[in-house]
RNA sequence: CGGGGCGUAGCGCAGCUUGGUAGCGCGCUUGCUUCGGGAGCAAGAGGUCAGGGGUUCAAAUCCCCUCGCCCCGACCA
């Protein structure tokens, strides 16, 4: 019978300064985590108590789902990395050690390395497919800013899975597998998520979605359809174009007029050139020279628009864009940072979608203090190719129903890939099918990050007063405060429950201390035990002690003999209908 | 890496401007009283004031450097 007088739980009763946000506060003030150092995190007995339960929801669903579980090093030698040219594009979120031989490896931040090896090893036949491996595992990644606690550290729980089949259509199976039985978790886990369409970033791969648990403090943004289902990540969110350019600001005298030289001294932002030439900013045409591949380019928003490198990358199809320095602007554009402009350059153009037949606009001319207006961009540029290139923000239109966009922020605790054959075919995962023809493994990735599922779970579930657990993940979902432990009558009564709990497979934890009631009473609503039971004298003396929810305001009086089955009987209710 | 802030007892903070015996609240220890929503009284313990260097008769306080932490940004399977 575990006594809170015989374990470590040091709660806190101020904030401490280290944190900022809810579930970093609770996380710290409930005794679960200790700092050590920058994104680096101890659990306490209950902190581990509470991840051991989302682990083990993870294990189930991930059984049921079919998947294996395996358990891969940490430590991997930066060959295996050289070989998909990851370690390159990893950079310097992987950290890197040597071992006495001088030999370079790394902290594995994912595996999917090392298990398509195993499986470039160990199957070979198409009687082998299709496998799902998963683990449940540290990861390290040398984050820029580990921040918000378990949110984003440098060491971190993560349960990875990796699917291999034969093709592209029994892949589309395993991933919706996996896809379902996310979907089961998170909801065991008693979060509310939401799912959206997502980048593969430095992943690759042809299609994503990430589980987003919606909370003002989360770090990802998203927007989400009103009209249908449709939501993505604000890195990935496309949107459609508007049916028409705005018009013309002189649309008066008829035909659009021609492109005329205006001194613009000093304007190099968009408000300075807006305000000067009394004309609306989504009128200005925005240039932006960037470098693709290594070589310059034009890349043109409405000046009320903010480019989306994300999907300027998808668009031109490589990972390799970033924003030119300025020797490289003033070499294409001859002119100094400030006043590009799309009209004369011979450098690729690539223009948002939304720029389209535009008219009347303004732009940089290429020249120190100057900007041409009255531009028609398909008359006087010569654009490489329109793209969807802007970042979408509120309001903007849905691309599939043309409803609006609404903006929203989130937590991302789950991410399912279909990766392909990208991998496979570096690491040499081959298989024979039944022709004897060698194919490579078509491929899927999925991660849940557990450490910071436990967080979005609190971020997600508490009050002013502390937690509030969802029973299937509380450190034990039963407390019983015991205010009276130097009285026997009282302890004997606090052991007589617990044991007959633990009998029925209920974990308790009983709060023997020698504290005054006050103290226990607010302990227990701070770590947020769903159900409370309180042993004291007033109730000893009637034969009764009182059951409360941590949710609910009134406890019940219930006589000491039927305490047992009273608790048992609201635990099945929460545990009935999501388990089976 | 750029910008901002902070490092003083286990936790939360004051003191620094204007240099002169290191403080407050909570927590901790002991005793007495108290005991159903963070008790009262009394007595205590606990500090190289992040570290290093400099200025000064004298530095938590002024100057320089380093380290750590937090926030914003860039970045992020």
């Amino acid at each position: 019978m575990p006594l809170w007088s015989q374990s470590l739980i040091p709660t806190l009763r101020e904030n401490p300064q280290e944190a900022e946000i809810p579930s970093h506060t609770l996380m710290l003030r409930a005794g679960l985590i200790r700092r050590l150092s920058g994104g680096l995190y101890t659990f306490l007995p209950l902190g581990l108590r509470a991840l051991r339960r989302v682990e083990r929801i993870v294990r189930e669903e991930m059984d049921a789902a079919g998947a294996l579980e395996v358990l891969m090093p940490a430590l991997q030698p930066r060959e295996l990395w050289d070989r998909t040219g990851r370690y390159e594009a990893m950079g310097d979120v992987m950290f890197k050690v040597r071992d006495r031989q001088q030999r370079e490896l790394v902290l594995g931040p994912t595996h999917e390395e090392v298990i398509t090896e195993l499986a470039a090893r160990e199957i070979n036949s198409y009687r082998g497919l299709p496998r799902t491996f998963y683990q449940i595992q540290n990861k390290f990644r040398d984050e820029i800013r580990p921040r918000f606690g378990l949110m984003r550290a440098k060491e971190f729980s993560m349960k990875d899975a990796y699917s291999f089949d034969l093709g592209w259509d029994e892949a589309d199976a395993s991933y919706q597998a996996m896809y379902n039985a996310y979907t089961r978790i998170f909801t065991r886990c008693g979060l509310r998520t939401r799912v959206v369409e997502a980048d593969t970033g430095a992943m690759g791969g042809k299609w994503s979605h990430e589980f987003m648990v919606l909370a003002e403090a989360g770090e990802d943004g998203l927007v989400e359809c009103e009209g249908c289902p449709y939501a993505a990540n604000l890195e990935r969110a496309e949107r459609r174009a508007p049916d028409a350019p705005p018009p013309p600001q002189a649309a008066a005298d008829g035909a659009a007029e021609s492109p005329r030289d205006v001194e613009t001294p000093g304007c190099k932002t968009i408000e300075q050139v807006s305000a000067f030439l009394r004309c609306e900013p989504a009128r200005l045409i925005k240039t932006l020279i960037y470098t693709v591949n290594g070589r310059p380019a034009a890349v043109l928003v409405a000046g009320d628009r903010d480019l989306n490198e994300h999907k300027l990358a998808r668009a031109l199809e490589t990972g390799d864009v970033a924003l030119a320095d300025d020797a490289t602007i003033e070499r294409v554009t001859g002119a100094p940072v400030g006043f590009a402009g799309p009209v004369g350059l011979d450098i690729p153009v690539y223009a948002d979608q939304g720029l389209r037949g535009i008219s009347g606009a303004a732009a940089g001319a290429n020249r120190a203090d100057t900007h041409v207006t009255g531009v028609s961009l398909d008359r006087d540029a010569a654009v490489t190719a329109y793209y969807d290139l802007a970042a979408v923000r509120e309001g903007d239109r849905c691309p599939r129903c043309g409803g609006r966009l609404r903006e929203k922020r989130g937590i991302e605790v789950g991410h399912v890939f279909k990766l392909g054959t990208r991998y496979s075919e570096r690491l040499g995962a081959l298989y024979l099918d039944e022709h004897g023809e060698r194919k490579p493994m078509v491929m899927g990735c999925y991660g849940i990050g557990v450490t910071r599922t436990l967080q979005a779970v609190i971020e997600q579930s508490h009050d002013d007063k502390g937690i509030v657990w969802p029973a299937a993940v509380a450190p034990y979902p039963v407390v019983i405060l015991d205010l009276d432990p130097s009285v026997p009558a009282s302890a004997g009564a606090a052991a007589r429950l617990a044991e007959t709990l633990e009998a029925r497979g209920i974990d308790v934890l009983v709060d023997d201390r020698d504290e005054r009631p006050g103290i226990k009473f607010h302990d227990a609503d701070l770590i947020g035990f769903p159900l409370r039971v309180v042993i004291g004298r007033r109730g000893l003396e009637q034969g009764k002690l009182e059951v409360k929810r941590r949710t609910e305001e009134k406890a019940e009086m219930v006589a000491i003999e039927a305490a047992a089955e009273a608790v048992a009987a609201r635990i099945r209710e929460w545990s009935g209908g999501v388990k089976e």
